[in-house]
DNA sequence: CGCGACATGTTTACACTGTCAACACCTGTA
DNA sequence: TACAGGTGTTGACAGTGTAAACATGTCGCG
């Protein structure tokens, strides 16, 4: 969305973000309340629909909020001309993210999309994220270090890799105290390069 | 008068489970009610709590109750004395398990595992699970047909991508028509098989 | 400058939820 | 036969999501 200014509250629609973000740090989002986050924000307990349309809206625009970040992760991860480089580190900032921000991660991706339209900002986010893994890939053919192919499909087995550890090591099903979960995805996404890489 | 509506409903539990189910094919979790689930078996609105402590441990016999049928598909993706062809078959059979029931396979991964005790049936169980795949690389490696090293590893390899891949068609990230997501898992676990293979 | 439109925030209300406590009934066992 | 405890019910309470009506501050425009 675009213009906003300050008005009564000045942010207010930032500041239920932030807010929402602070309680799913220790509540789990279905039993996040929507009055409790308006109270965080030192507002009437209705003053949110102002700015979601439900508590649904509200986690998707948490959703959409981390999509972004985690982009970020992924581009700072990639080292110019080395793509093989570049396909690890993107694979291990995959996981880190997922387990510096966990509150963010999981909602962005236990997020019931079945009520997402396929057009929403939060789809194009996630699918622009999707990408950077893509290009990486691509480069890496284009410089003849990984195999030919499609790209997409190559990236996928990459990213459900990732996407499918970080899931386990924060649903506690993995080991995962200090930097275990870490050197567990080093691990593994080092293992799987082979099924990549030319040779 | 013979009676027709006996005080005690018989197998409460059971039927609360499957009413829980149904009600999840249509609802996600977290908008699941207990009273709904009550009234569905046709009964009243505590009488829940007889069986289950509360909402939470609802949900968590119903994931439990999907890890074992769960495991009863890894277990029958078995061929004796091909442990290239069974990891393959484990493989396919985890997304197929995802196609086929997303409502136990969305509880079952989706539920906050943090308020449950490491010693669960619920964690018991799913480490099982998890054991069946380690069982089919460990007998792999003893035939000489994969990689030496840490089968609990490669298993972790394997498991994670289809679990990624799994996760990821649920949600809608990926298209899933007709049997596109299991091709998809098939490509994949082809793709992906090198980096456990000998040779 | 004034004024009305409108975005923002509040109050009130309603149906619904999870869960507790007190009570009623049934059934197996002694 | 009696009764203990498991099973189901009724009633109550605080808290929830959200709709409707209302209030208020801010901006565009005469």
């Amino acid at each position: 969305m675009a213009k906003k200014q300050p008005y009564h509250h000045g942010d207010l629609r930032q500041a239920l973000l932030n807010a929402a973000l602070v309680t799913l740090e220790t509540k789990d989002a279905n039993s996040l309340s929507l009055r409790e986050v308006a109270r965080q924000a030192g507002v009437s307990h209705t003053a949110p629909y102002r700015h979601f349309a439900d508590k649904a809206a509200l986690l998707a625009a948490v959703a959409e909020e981390g999509f972004v970040e985690f982009g970020q992760y992924l581009k700072d991860a990639i080292i110019t001309d080395d793509p093989v480089g570049s396909l690890q580190a993107a694979g291990t900032a995959y996981v880190r993210y997922a387990l510096d921000h966990p509150t963010h991660f999981r909602v962005m991706f236990s997020h019931f999309p079945a009520a997402e339209p396929a057009d929403s900002t939060l789809y194009t986010v996630s699918k622009g994220t999707f990408q950077i893994l893509v290009d990486i890939i691509e480069a890496g053919q284009a410089a003849g270090v990984m195999k030919p192919g499609d790209a997409y499909l190559l990236a996928l087995g990459r990213w459900s890799m990732v996407h499918g550890l970080a899931m386990l090591l924060l649903d506690g099903m993995l080991p995962n105290e200090g930097d275990t979960g870490i050197d567990l995805a080093q691990d593994l996404i080092r293992q799987n390069l082979t099924s990549v890489l030319v040779g």
